[in-house]
DNA sequence: CGACACCTTGAAGAGGTTCAAGAAATGTGG
DNA sequence: CCACATTTCTTGAACCTCTTCAAGGTGTCG
């Protein structure tokens, strides 16, 4: 664990139209800066946190790329997110004071570390920092019926489509192509976050790439029809009548 | 809609151990009491809110159950929870001011009504209670996390397993029976929370019966062995080295 | 008592998994 | 920088779990 005391801020960070500053004036924001003291980076294949450590800190991602899983007592796992730069986890240690998860990182990452008790005090003195944790945490919590839907009632073909079209959307909010992407994670990882075997998986990008709706270079993956994700997403199991 | 104004007081609810007084001490819980002023009655089949309406206020539950559901555009719909006494339900419609499920009565009940900027004005007031609201928030965070492990990498008969067992534990919570519950849902609503059809839910339950697991009637369930429901849900994929 | 919603059970079928083998990419050490 | 080990990905074939379709049973409520 490599945590370091870099001068950081807020104010004039990059993501900060899309991270914890939104919606704060320039005083708010300069308070943040308080907060927000130090980085930690994060290599490749290390975590952030694991399963059953003390809970201190929410975590703003600044660059690179995590997925977090959950696992059960007989050893299998499910990665329940994959989170990219602006967003904010951590959030399942605060109900037991213990994280919940494993945070892994898949590319090497660097997170602003805020410590909760400080994040609190602040939130109770700044009104619209307050609104926008309760808006990050309610925000997780409409992700993951979104993912409760489409593992409870979607097929393959429509879990694969909706997973592309989702990534590569907040991919383009911080600036990326809409139809070209890099997958950070692997079959099977992308498996595990849909319920789906990794062969299921590969065969399932096979058949997308037959159809002509996507290109797939081991994990250069470039939309070419992006109307028939949205397709396969939405009217997969429509009834006639 | 009919929203009633009862005298309502937390300071003597019965719930008030499970709910949201959970850790306030005398004065600020009369502090609380003025902001769970009304109380609305929810007769069973409707709905406390719908996907879309405004959202202005969290809902804890003082009698009766209820299901949250989300629906895709397409018109499938998944459960994404049920919820009982003492339980805060709402909270998916913070982010965007806007509900984004459905919560309807299962059975006729009663829930108190918090309005939410007065609810984020108290919380800033009373340290323990904007600790409360995030632990709320945080625990449901965890608990989706677990129905993704549950539908992205478990069984039929170790989800059902993994639901009665969840089921019953709440409700003993509760003050009711550890080995009894009556199931406020139908087949095809714990088939829907589940990832599972109804034929399956039935099926599943006739084979917990066969193997002497449980007693059915209808909606009546009697665990019967209640060490061979953890069972399943801990050793169905375990891999032999 | 009849209509309706809910539940159970059977048989056939589909979608996804498992097992297996080989190919492609990536990383490592000499 | 190349050879080798390792990881990752693809594809095929057999299998299995759950779904679908269908019919009948049970319970409930006006």
């Amino acid at each position: 664990m490599i945590t370091q005391s870099i001068k950081v801020a807020c104010s004039n960070c990059n993501l900060r139209e899309l991270c914890m500053p939104l919606g704060l004036n320039e005083d708010e924001l300069n308070r943040l800066d308080d907060l927000v003291t130090t980085r930690r980076k994060v290599v490749r294949g290390d975590s952030l946190y694991r399963n059953g450590e003390k809970f201190s800190a929410l975590y703003a991602i600044r660059t690179g790329f995590f997925k977090t899983s959950v696992a059960a007592e007989d050893g299998r796992d499910q990665v329940t997110g994959f989170q990219m730069a602006g967003e904010v986890i951590g959030l399942d240690g605060i109900v037991s004071d213990h994280h919940t998860c494993d945070a892994v990182a898949l590319e090497d990452a660097e997170v602003c570390v805020m410590n909760f008790d400080r994040l609190e005090d602040l939130s109770r003195e700044i009104n619209a920092l307050q609104r926008h944790v309760h808006k990050i945490m309610s925000r997780e919590i409409v992700r993951e019926n979104g993912v409760m839907l489409l593992l409870g009632s979607m097929r393959a073909d429509e879990r694969l489509a909706a997973f592309l079209l989702n990534l590569v959307q907040r991919l383009h909010t911080r600036g990326f192509s809409q139809s070209e992407l890099v997958l950070r994670m692997t079959r099977e990882e992308i498996g595990s976050y849909l319920g789906l075997k990794l062969e299921t998986v590969s065969r399932t990008f096979s058949k997308f790439v037959e159809e002509g709706i996507v290109e797939v270079k081991q994990r250069h993956v470039r939309i070419l029809n992006p109307d028939a994700l949205k397709l396969i997403v939405n009217t997969q199991n429509c009834q006639p009548i």
